[in-house]
DNA sequence: CGCATTGGTGACCACGCGGTCATTATTCTC
DNA sequence: GAGAATAATGACCGCGTGGTCACCAATGCG
């Protein structure tokens, strides 16, 4: 009788699914979580209000969902990140031991950039999560933002540990620094129409992160004590 | 008739209006503007519903009025520093020119310090921000963001101009990476219990903005090109 | 002490939107 | 083409809360 072959007389339009959450990505984006109506979100993707709830329990599922696959895709970019960096100090070495602080400097340029792509391709959401509210969702964000600054942190205070990052700067202020310029510029990103120069951004950030601001052409002896010139 | 003398039979009580802002805030921080109950924040702050729409028009209005008070102070600390700075430079000197190093980050030290004071004492408006949707009032902390970003960027650019601070770091950069910082650290003192060492993190901070994260042992020749070290 | 005046109260209204469900449309099988 | 099963629709309901207003309370004045 093959009823177990019957599975669906009028399948649902698969694309449907996507389009509700682009949809509802824009529309969260322009009017934060609270604000966005369903009814808008269902019209934008070309379906009724009814057939939104066909495939999410509420509008709050749909945000979830949304901010779970871009937490999602920070994380995996963090572990790639993460992987790259030991490869790349297991193959080349470290300032001063194999390598130079332009080459290690090329290199997280290039991670770098990467990282801003993403933030790039989901802007949308960054604006959205701006407009957030919701304890649920704020504290998603609080926690992935707490770990990225530890793994920050305990990433320079290993590379002070080794000697080529100096020691008198406390690597939870770097974490606060880290994170703060990536999210200051996402932020920025947000109402940008095009795309700007990612890998300039990354080689002025880490310029100014390795090298600071004060001129090398005035620059006081390597090791001596300031305060002796005057 | 003394219909002029006759002002008010019964006064109303002048701390309210101040109390109901006090409980506001809270609320806000607590729930964000749209979910604060103008009914919690009046009784929190001990009258009646009623009450409140006598000293506001809306919730909205006394969102604006903390807003508006926040930023104010904000615009007068940031007035004073741009005073401050050019007091020291008119006063000091320059790094290289009368003054070291070492004394420009003091004093930048206690301006940082001074501001990270007036976020800490409003750090539950920061967490009421963080909270806060509606295109008003992100359009101004967006705004002030931007000032404060411009701002920064100016002061940097300039100083390049006058040769001690490196050229090679575009100013935007920078202002993403003060300004986010600087939100970045507010945005943590919201749930911290005791006031945490603003001075060590001020310190912290500028010794990493100036001096950069490299260390100065490892540090290759003042104007030498790198890439020379293996 | 009574009256006028204004502060203060909270039951009530209105409205907007999230979510439901009876109904209709579509697509599959036979 | 009939019938079954399910996708899709949108009118409708309920709820929560912002804002109002008739009423009560406190105070100054004569």
């Amino acid at each position: 009788m093959r009823t177990e072959a019957r599975l669906s007389p009028r399948p649902s339009n698969p694309l449907t699914r996507e389009a509700l959450l682009d949809a509802a990505r824009l529309e969260f984006a322009r009017s934060g979580l609270d604000h966005a109506r369903v009814e808008d979100i269902a019209r934008r993707a070309g379906v009724s209000k009814g057939a939104f709830y066909l495939h999410f329990d509420s509008k709050e599922d749909a945000f979830r969902e949304i901010l779970q696959r871009f937490l999602g895709v920070l994380e995996e970019q963090t572990t790639r990140r993460r992987e790259a960096e030991l490869a790349f100090e297991r193959e080349v070495g470290r300032p001063g031991i194999g390598a130079t602080l332009e080459q290690l400097m090329q290199h997280d340029c290039r991670l770098d950039t990467e990282l801003l792509e993403v933030l790039w391709r989901n802007r949308v959401i960054l604006a959205a999560l701006d407009r957030a509210t919701g304890q649920p969702y704020l504290q998603m964000v609080a926690d992935f933002r707490r770990r990225m600054r530890q793994l920050v942190a305990g990433h320079i205070a290993l590379n002070q540990g080794e000697g080529w990052l100096r020691g008198d700067v406390d690597p939870e202020v770097v974490g606060d620094v880290i994170v703060g310029a990536f999210e200051s510029y996402g932020r920025r990103m947000v109402d940008l129409r095009a795309k700007p120069d990612l890998g300039a951004w990354s080689r002025a950030f880490l310029t100014l992160l390795y090298q600071g601001l004060f001129s090398p052409a005035a620059q006081r002896p390597p090791t001596g004590p300031p305060g002796a010139s005057d």
